[in-house]
DNA sequence: AACGCGGGGGA
DNA sequence: TCCCCAGCGTT
């Protein structure tokens, strides 16, 4: 067994180093517990750099949870276009529901009782209580598992949701009394400032470089110990961007699983040839007229990866409604709908006019 | 415990 | 290419 390590004699120098060294964050300037919330549901797996465009903007339109709860569907994913994990923001809705139920609108300032909101799991929970009410609870995530296996020179499995327990339990018992919010972001500061992921870590900037047991040994290459995830699948697939004058065909997703809800150009299986398109497309019941090949394109997912071909179709007009499907106006579609970031690369032939003799751009 | 769920940036 | 990211819900 490994030489326990006293993990309070951390806390000082990692509180003296945040205070010089915090980030400036739009979500840490006036850390109410909303926003707090807000902030933390953005940022699980999503980097800051990421957040900061969205942060402001979600506030500004949606400012308390009173407007969060009453949002209509298709502007809170328009607010989270991009960001993805949809269901981020689908749950954060269904939770600020439950706080203007139980709570009269207002966070409660309980671990438990914070856990039990739809989408606040041990990380955020901690976050939270910590951060927005000062309460001594920790907040593990990716960059604690890091840090923490780095300093103590831990090889246990940080995939594990056993270490990860274990670790919550262990910082538990030397939380900061008055400093619990600061001890937690500085935990998670140090580990996405300096002691970066992939072997690339500052040691000569960082607050324990004395103290540190891989730094002391040379075995940081090797921390954390994290067991591999499963290989992507492949998915080849065919997007029709199918135009009758000024609109445009989009279709609704299911309402569960990928992209839930989200708005997209048709797309099928396969990469069809055009014989195979133009079978598709009278099996809707439309009448295609013109017909171009798109560019391929891939979009990477943290499971699937899409690799996708594309046409551009020009349809006779139609007052049609397909299954989940609907004309829109072209000009109307990217203010309004939410399309994921994955048929961003076609996007843009949504404005092209697919003339009579040839295709043409405007 | 395993799996599904987005998107982007850096090495 | 691969890895990582202020993770969580479902099964």
């Amino acid at each position: 067994m490994r030489e326990p390590f006293d993990l309070t004699t951390l806390i000082e120098p990692l509180l003296n180093w945040f205070k010089d060294h915090a980030r400036v964050l739009p979500w840490r300037n006036e850390p109410t517990p909303y926003r707090v919330w807000v902030s933390e549901i953005m940022l699980q797996q999503t980097r800051v750099e990421a957040v900061k465009p969205y942060f402001d903007r979600f506030l500004k339109e949606l400012p308390d949870v009173a407007a969060l709860s009453d949002c209509p569907e298709e502007k809170l994913l328009k607010l989270w276009e991009g960001l993805g994990y949809y269901n981020r923001v689908r749950n954060m809705q269904i939770a600020a529901q439950t706080v203007m139920e139980n709570y009269h609108g207002e966070l409660p300032a309980d671990y438990e009782a914070l856990t039990k909101l739809k989408g606040i799991g041990h990380y955020t929970a901690g976050a939270i209580a910590s951060i927005a009410f000062g309460i001594p609870v920790p907040a593990v995530d990716g960059n604690v598992l890091r840090v923490i296996s780095r300093v103590t020179e831990d090889d246990a499995d940080i995939m594990k949701a056993s270490v990860r327990t274990a670790m919550e339990k262990d910082l538990l018992e030397i939380m900061p009394e008055n400093r619990a919010g600061a001890f937690n972001q500085a935990l998670m500061e140090l580990g996405a400032t300096v002691c970066l992921p992939n072997g690339a870590p500052l040691c000569e900037a960082c607050p324990w470089k004395e103290v540190c047991r891989a730094q002391k040994s040379g075995r940081w290459r090797e921390l954390p110990v994290k067991s591999k995830a499963k290989a992507r699948r492949i998915e080849d697939r065919t997007v029709l961007v199918i135009k009758a004058e000024d609109k445009v065909l989009l279709h609704k997703r299911a309402n569960k699983g990928l992209l839930a809800g989200l708005y997209e150009f048709p797309n099928v299986e396969g990469h069809l040839k055009e014989e195979e398109v133009i079978t598709y497309l009278k099996k809707m019941g439309l009448s295609p007229i013109r017909l171009k090949k798109l560019e391929d394109s891939r979009h990477i997912f943290s499971h699937i990866e899409w690799h996708m071909t594309g046409y551009a179709v020009q349809i006779d007009e139609t007052e049609q409604e397909y299954q989940n499907m609907l004309f829109v106006d072209v000009k109307e579609t990217e203010e309004q709908y939410p399309i994921p970031a994955a048929f961003s690369r076609y996007t843009g032939y949504m404005n092209i006019r697919l003339g009579n003799d040839r295709y043409k751009e405007e």
